[in-house]
DNA sequence: TATTGTTATACTCTATAACTATA
DNA sequence: TATAGTTATAGAGTATAACAATA
């Protein structure tokens, strides 16, 4: 029997991207009124969670690569959300910070964002919650380790 | 207390968007290889596992709204992989199918795709995947319904 | 030599809405 | 009037690689 006759793991994958793309659809329609594209509106909250932090910190955060950090980035600058500076230990470094008014933008939009979000986990407690996480927390270490062996494997 | 001073459900979101990420490198991974898109497997996919459909149908199955499946059936036309004709009962209608060349790429790419994703199972179990399916479904019903009270709202 | 970030290129998808041809 | 699909527009993210400045 071939291993794909017994793909008994197809629902898991198809429930994980519907269940993926509602999430997406439900988060972004209120991100969206802010103004900001979901990727803007993650670089934003990272950075409102810090201090503020250098594009490769901030890539590692968000998981955007570098060269689509440099246009995201440029947009939440022209918006007057975001000021990059340089760094004077590593002049190669350049360090990201939101601005006063991108400050201001965090602390309202977050904890609305959540008060938002938190419409749609009403009806489950801790346990239910936690349980989530857990099963989540198993395929993503799943995922990420089958895709690490891969790329280690020769072309 | 404001709600957004109890989020316990944030770290599912967080779960849940780096598990779908990690899920989504990992398939991307070997659907690139093919010189796919993942929405354009999706397609194929969609379309190999019928006897083809309209555009109308092919968009709800992939969530792919009709604008931007145009540009997708344009690239896989290009490919020689779907194949666009008229339909005789309903001449706005047009009805999108595979190939010969695109079923042969289907009917190799698909088996050999699950193959590849069942690498990321090999670890869990009937009783695991069922609860995964579970959890996630909960949680997409719960997304979906909340989407629609907010789009039921007055803006 | 390796790293940080920008730039360049070319593509792909997205959202939105106007448009056509049918029904 | 409503529906199916295309077209138009404008933007935004993606992958990739070359590049400049710095370490």
């Amino acid at each position: 029997m071939k291993k794909s006759d017994q793909a008994s793991f197809l629902p898991v994958v198809r429930e994980l991207s519907r269940t993926y793309q509602a999430f997406e659809q439900f988060a972004s329609y209120n991100i969206r009124r802010l103004g900001l594209t979901p990727p803007q509106f993650d670089v934003v909250t990272t950075l409102g969670n810090s201090q503020g932090m250098n594009c490769k910190e901030l890539s590692d955060h968000t998981l955007i690569t570098k060269g689509t950090l440099t246009g995201v980035l440029d947009r939440l600058e022209d918006k007057g959300i975001v000021v990059r500076s340089m760094q004077p230990n590593d002049r190669r470094s350049v360090f990201v910070a939101l601005t006063p008014y991108g400050q201001e933008l965090f602390s309202q939009a977050f904890p609305a964002h959540l008060d938002y979000m938190h419409n749609a986990f009403q009806q489950f407690g801790e346990q239910d919650l936690s349980g989530f996480c857990n099963e989540l927390g198993r395929l993503r270490a799943s995922f990420s380790q089958a895709l690490e062996q891969q790329e280690s494997e020769p072309a």
